[in-house]
RNA sequence: GCCGAAGUGGCGGAACUGGCAGACGCGGCGGAUUCAAAAUCCGUUUCCCGAAAGGGAGUGAGGGUUCAACCCCCUCCUUCGGCACCA
């Protein structure tokens, strides 16, 4: 054997099969009539000036070996990549460099492209599309005149999280206690313009319609965030006035135990309710409240505060006088803003009467007794006995619940209502680089003197679209929140059949691109539809969607949201888009910390391919533990997986002769092909690469290994290292990408030894191992063990008590 | 505080439906090869006692169910993620 055998060099071959499978159009999708299809989707990346960290190749090489599975299982596939382009970061850049952001993110696309090619991911990248192109922008503004079309994107005037340093309105989403999610920045509350989507027209069933959904907790998550809860809305009459106080409540069985209302400082009523010598304190209070970030105003505040307004609320159904206080624990912008207290059965205004001195009355009982509440160190929210409460005593909690309800609605005092936590999502900001809203409104006069009639709003044609962003060369936002496009004033305003108009200036959020772009990529051509109806059929819904589970609220809340509006408006046919969703898990340094530029434990993919190839990255990856795991970054990890990749291929690359494997060799490489396979349908990447292992050190004992199990072996393997895959195909024979060469099959009786060692127990602790035949019987296992020293040792000289014998697994004597 | 996930060797992690805990990989130790080293290959590697045979302990802690528990039940601790006065 003196030929000098070629070393396995990824180097070389890598960049080989990726030329080649361009050039050969190999992954580009097409549909075949009868075929199953898999729609295999990444949450695609914003593509950022740092580049691809490794946490992205983990959840795309998880869709990726999915997605060149299915195709060797003949699904017709698509696996699509894009960009999602628009964004702070690069409007950021553009004003500290002044260069245009269109530029940095040509460039920082381009880059993520090369490093994702470099991966050898089996994208379509004829269906590459950035939410940034015109063609791209068109259908995003298209939909959003679905909205307005349909009374979904409406303006208001409430207050809005505005970020001084960020010069924009956040949703409420994007703050953090108080602060930007994006830099930290503080925000403040202030009463803007703003675009606004109904979401909360489609609480319920985001909420409810998630069933029947393969996805994670993440459902769990965005049903708490929809925070569906039911009661009433009952009206109080206000002393001195003709106006009611209205509230909402989760416990109307409690109404009796009303002892003072509070409204929250916003509340519109607070002037007018605030009176005589409480008057100045109240507004007082009102304005230290409005400057206080809502970090002061949740978590940390410990002890109530509030203020006196000097009026009383009548009570609908005892016409009790009760004082209305101003608080700030009430929140403006949940239900109505105004709450009756009922300080026995809730903690929160439990903690406020003490504060203020105010009673506490038992209406519901634990035991059907009365107790004196005013004694109590605690609220006591649980269900119980209505007391003290008239036509309710008696009655458990949920009957009372009803029973006062149907009183109230049969009165006209109150109805029944839902309420959600979720609030319509404030939809614009005041920043450049992000699509135009494609609305215009009226201007009384000329630009330069003229009022702009906001409250005209008008959709831009249809035949108009894409409104394309003017080129501006400041890009700095002002303190005035129209935003940098009110300043392109010859874009801002134009003229229609003689009269002026004014364009909005307001461009949208970042999460409008990525709300629809999994559509896009069924026909990202089309220039008269948003797609075509084939192309829906052809592959929608998502089979499979990867992505981290930062998304989990806000994207995928987002995303299902347009979905529902497009299936309303019969442009979609499925109610959800997403059927089977997967997050994958952070990998963290080797230090176990996240990895972040400070703290230096960065990893860059680019080093890793350049050291031991793409085909190792991808591999340790998948083999670092679950997919959905949290999971430190080992750089010896990658060392053992590039061993296992050596030994693949002086292993296989040279196999040669077909006499047939041994018998044990042969029923290992089954059940390996039958375990991967099996491990791949069920995400389990990192068991399956295991399993490769174990075949992979058997047949690198035998003396020779005949091509045709070489090559079971290379196709199992090349989903998960494809350009090696590709390499030793081609060495064994192969005449075209194996990308649709069928998985291999295997033998089912070869899956399962028909003789087993198994564990000879006596009293539960592990004497023996004796081979057996799966299917023997209790007397042929008895038979078996008769003899063995090791087991009569400790048998002899006592009583068999019983025997446990479970054929296959386990033989256990219970001696006493 | 509430909700969710998870705690297994020195490390990453395996373990089917309750049936031999520690697969596979890293690291360590010993050896082969080499002038030497790297690379590679072979062996070994949960802990404790023991020269060995063997014995004992062991899956965050404590209890329970069972012939048998990493797995099921109860209590508690820790870590991570999410929520944050939503009436």
């Amino acid at each position: 054997m003196s030929i000098e055998r070629i070393k396995y060099d990824p180097a070389a071959i890598e960049p080989k099969w990726q030329q080649r499978w361009e050039e050969q159009r190999t992954f580009e999708a097409k549909r075949t009539p009868g075929k199953p299809k898999l729609y295999a989707l990444d949450m695609f990346p914003y593509p950022s000036g740092s580049g691809l960290h490794v946490g992205h190749p983990e959840g795309y090489t998880a869709s990726d070996i999915v997605s060149r599975y299915k195709r060797m299982r003949g699904f017709d596939v698509l696996h699509p990549m894009g960009w999602d382009a628009f964004g702070l970061p690069a409007e950021q850049y553009a004003i500290e460099t002044g260069t245009h952001p269109a530029v940095t993110t040509a460039s920082n696309i381009a880059t993520f492209k090369r490093q994702l090619r470099s991966l050898g991911f089996s994208y379509d990248w004829s269906r590459e599309l950035a939410t940034t192109d015109n063609d791209y922008v068109r259908w995003t503004q298209w939909i959003f005149l679905k909205l307005f079309q349909r009374g979904l994107a409406y303006q208001s005037e409430t207050p809005v999280n505005w970020c001084p340093v960020l010069g924009t309105v956040l949703a409420n989403e994007e703050v953090v206690d108080g602060k930007s999610e994006r830099g930290g920045h503080p925000v403040v509350r202030l009463p803007l313009r703003q675009w606004t989507l109904k979401i909360t027209a489609y609480a319920d069933r985001l909420a409810s319609e998630l069933e029947g959904l393969e996805w994670p907790e993440t459902k769990k998550k965005q049903v708490d965030w929809i925070g569906r809860s039911e009661g009433a809305e009952v009206d109080f009459g206000i002393e001195g006035h003709s106006e009611k106080l209205r509230i909402f409540t989760t416990r109307p069985d409690t109404l009796f135990g009303a002892t003072y209302m509070v409204i929250a400082p916003e509340h519109p009523l607070v002037p007018s309710l605030a009176i005589g010598e409480h008057r100045a304190a109240v507004m007082k209070y009102r304005d230290e409240v409005a400057s206080k970030s809502d970090m002061d105003r949740t978590a940390l505040a410990k002890t109530k505060t509030g203020a006196f307004t000097g009026s009383y609320a009548i009570h609908p159904l005892n016409g009790e006088k009760l004082p209305i206080w101003v608080a700030d624990f009430v929140l403006g912008s949940y239900g109505t803003g105004a709450i009756m207290s009922v300080p026995a059965h809730d903690q929160r205004d439990f903690e406020f009467a003490k504060q203020f001195s105010l009673p506490i009355v038992e209406v519901v009982s634990r035991d059907g007794q009365l107790h004196d509440a005013m004694t109590w160190t605690e609220a006591e929210d649980a269900d119980g006995v209505a007391v003290r409460s008239q036509f309710l005593d008696g009655k458990g909690t949920t009957a009372a619940k009803a029973a006062m309800i149907d009183h109230l609605e049969s009165s006209k005092l109150g109805t029944r209502k839902v309420q959600y936590k979720l609030r319509d999502w404030v939809f614009s900001r005041q920043r450049y680089w992000g699509e135009p809203i494609p609305i215009y409104f009226p201007v009384d006069g000329d630009p330069e003197t003229g009022k702009i009639r906001y409250d005209q709003p008008i959709a831009v044609d249809e035949q108009d679209l894409p409104v394309k962003l003017p080129d501006l060369e400041d890009f700095k936002p002002s303190d005035d929140p129209t935003g940098p496009l009110a300043r392109a004033k010859g874009w801002r305003f134009f003229q229609k059949d003689g009269k002026w108009f004014a364009r909005e200036t307001n461009t949208m959020p970042q999460w409008a691109g990525s709300c629809w772009y999994y559509l896009r990529f069924l026909d990202p051509g089309n220039q008269s539809e948003i797609f075509s109806q084939q192309a829906y059929d052809d592959w929608m819904p998502v089979d499979l969607y990867v992505g981290g589970s930062e998304h989990a609220v806000l994207h995928l809340l987002y995303a299902r949201f347009w979905h529902k509006v497009l299936f309303d408006a019969k442009i979609v046919k499925h109610a959800e888009p997403f059927h089977k969703l997967v997050h994958q898990g952070m990998i963290l340094g080797e230090n176990n910390e996240k990895m972040s530029k400070s703290r230096g434990n960065v990893v860059n993919p680019d080093d890793v391919v350049k050291q031991f190839g793409a085909d190792s990255l991808r591999l340790y990856e998948m083999f670092m533990g679950p997919l959905e795991a949290t999971k430190p970054w080992q750089t010896n990890g990658v060392v053992g997986i590039r061993r296992f990749l050596d030994r693949v291929w002086s292993t296989l690359a040279y196999a040669e002769g077909d006499a047939p494997l041994d018998d044990e060799s042969q029923r290992l490489l089954h059940k390996t092909i039958k375990k991967v396979g099996a491990d791949i349908e069920g995400l389990h990447f990192n068991t399956s690469i295991s399993a490769m292992m174990i075949l992979v050190n058997r047949l690198a004992e035998l003396d020779r290994v005949p091509v045709s199990a070489a090559r079971a072996f290379t196709l199992i393997l090349s989903p998960f290292a494809p350009h090696l895959g590709e390499e030793l195909w081609e060495r064994l024979g192969g005449q075209r990408s194996l990308a649709y060469e069928p998985w291999p099959s295997f033998d089912e009786a070869l899956t399962v030894d028909d003789e087993v060692e198994i564990a000879v127990q006596v009293n539960g602790k592990v004497r023996s191992r004796v081979k057996l035949r799966k299917d023997a019987s209790e007397a042929d296992a008895r038979a078996a063990v008769a003899s063995d020293e090791a087991v009569l040792a400790h048998t002899r000289g006592k009583t068999e008590k019983k025997l446990v014998y479970v054929p296959g697994r386990i033989l256990n004597f219970i001696v006493g």
